[in-house]
DNA sequence: CGTTAACCGAGACGGTACGTCTCGTCTTCAG
DNA sequence: CTGAAGACGAGACGTACCGTCTCGGTTAACG
């Protein structure tokens, strides 16, 4: 299996260098904030000349995408949903987990960063969503898929959608602050979404 | 009624200076976009100096907000929900315009450059907010309300995170690209939220 | 027939604005230098506005011309040298005199600011000349004349050139600097200059 | 010989922009004047990033006096007074040359944008003085010194101020105005210093 | 086991845009 | 109805980065 990555690589290509490009990197984002990164900095603290960055990725955007995807999955650790059997416990302890994460303020600088770029540049949207939402997505799917089976769910319920209803609600808390990101705005979610879901003749 | 803009009024200020520089920013955002916005273009473009833009507004995406929201609120149109007394066939109507909306390339690029400079200047997000998202919000909550009077939903049911659940999705779609966005996505998420909003025990 | 000033007259003219604007002026220069004098610094600190300026004065040069003029000449002090009977002995003293004014850092950089306009702009060359080192020269050359009539000086001898041979050398230190403005070197002046315009035949 | 210029040189620095600059400058003050003068319309016709000059000269004189000296002293010519014997005759010659220099327009307007500048800062008021007049006065005391040898001017005469003497009537007519600059003054200003030079008893 | 070509750091280069400053004109409003 | 206050169009200032382009100096693969 070919490495898939955005950079190509090369025998001849410092490792040494690329590591010290993507540190610099997301140092700069997290002490500055992405509309202040600029390549000449990048270049300066990883203490590596400019046409080393420009060589090797085609733009700051990608430079930062590399860096933080790298500082993100570097241990490459499989992500599944807890499955107690009961679905609705299951899915309000990941949500509440998932808003503590949004209120991590590094996290969310980091998040913020990326999101913003993305917005720019809509070819690195699909990239963004393929490698770093994408397999989060699918663990709520499975969860969900496992719920079905056991009968918690309706068989015909549309799961790739309510997988979205899950997850939407606080990214867009998050983005647009319509209201605080508290446990009980992820319970609220669950307790709407869930009985959506029903099989219609519930256990009775 | 006294004028309410955000950038601050004085009787010494051109309105006709006003007006060429959100008519020129409004252009040139459509044109080019925001990334490659720059202050120099818009003064050249409104035939006006720089510093009449930097006297009146702090930042460059202070200027291309107020553009916006000139241009999308200059009729100060009343936002109401259609109410047929049918709430799911309300929803999906309007919920398909909604979608119809973002699939609009002009609507998108602006949306676009609104949201990433939103996300760069977390200051601006609950003006965002506020000016132009709060008062749909509001539209979808009294459809809510009459339709929770109606007895079509609990009596006890979360509206404000009802709310966010049917517009959240559509946004999560749009922006980060899991799906295509279509009516029947729509219809999709009607039809897992209303079903938990519903009474308790229906019309039987 | 108008008056012909450099500031034209007029009933209507605030004689309290004209005040402040000179010496405005004046202390400006004086602490920041003239390359660093502003119409808008010297209209704040006059609390004038910039029309006012603008209207009595055709540039920056003028205004500050007529603080110097008036700064300078306000008592309207006859200048006339000394005459002892002795002209070696007076020119080597008013020379002297005048070695001791140029190191003078006040009115050094008085006179510098004045040259710097002089030189840009050489329409105000003559107006310089002729209202601020004409009656010196005059003055100069009234002496040397009655020298002349003492039969201290040939009766041929070209005056006007002397004068100028006698204060140039002063002028031309000061301002290229090839060496030290000191008493000594104004003595030298003297030492060389008066013998070349002794009379043929000296009292013997 | 090492290359003695004002601004530092580096292996990396670009030939081909530093001349296009200096031609730039010599041209547009000679066009524009030096009031007129900036960084941005030297750097456009030079067809050279402003850092560019930045980057090797301090301020806008620097780059004027630098264009100046190169258009003057390219040739690197020596400069020394003729010798035919007869001091008088000599320094006649010369002075008329001199004043003819200085009547010529573009001669002058060249001296009058370097004087500007040497008298705002005081700084380049040494070096103007050391590279491009030193070596003048240098020539006019050796041609002195020759005349001293054949008993034609006193042992103990102060040639430093006698050569200062000779020069500084002529500037100080052509900055002040203060009467024509014609071969008459010249003649003018040897028949006077010389006689102050003469030894005590001539040839007799 | 030397040649040589790519990669490396450094940073100068032609540019664009920044945000500030000042110019000289034009407009408003208080005394 | 003058004059202070100051907004306006204009444009230069000096700085920050852009992305490209040499420079020499390693350094690793090939011949």
């Amino acid at each position: 299996m070919p490495p898939e990555t955005t950079t190509p690589n090369s025998s001849r290509r410092s490792e040494r260098s690329r590591r010290a490009i993507l540190d610099a990197t997301y140092g700069l984002v997290m002490e500055k904030g992405y509309a202040k990164l600029t390549i000449e900095a990048i270049a300066a603290r990883a203490g590596v000349g400019k046409q080393t960055i420009y060589r090797w990725w085609p733009s700051k955007g990608a430079v930062m995408f590399d860096a933080f995807f790298d500082a993100a999955y570097s241990g490459g650790e499989d992500i599944a949903l807890p499955d107690t059997g009961d679905i609705e416990a299951d899915l309000k302890a990941v949500l509440r987990a998932t808003v503590d994460e949004y209120n991590d303020p590094e996290y969310s600088a980091r998040l913020r960063a990326l999101n913003s770029e993305v917005l720019a540049d809509s070819q690195l949207s699909a990239e963004l969503f393929d490698r770093m939402l994408a397999p989060g997505l699918a663990a709520y799917r499975t969860r969900l898929e496992a719920a079905q089976q056991a009968g918690q769910i309706a068989a015909g319920a549309d799961l790739e959608t309510a997988v979205e209803l899950l997850l939407s609600p606080i990214q867009y808390r998050w983005q647009l602050g319509p209201g605080p990101l508290t446990h009980a705005f992820a319970d609220s979610i669950v307790d709407i979404v869930l009985p959506g879901l029903r099989p219609p003749h519930p256990e009775g």
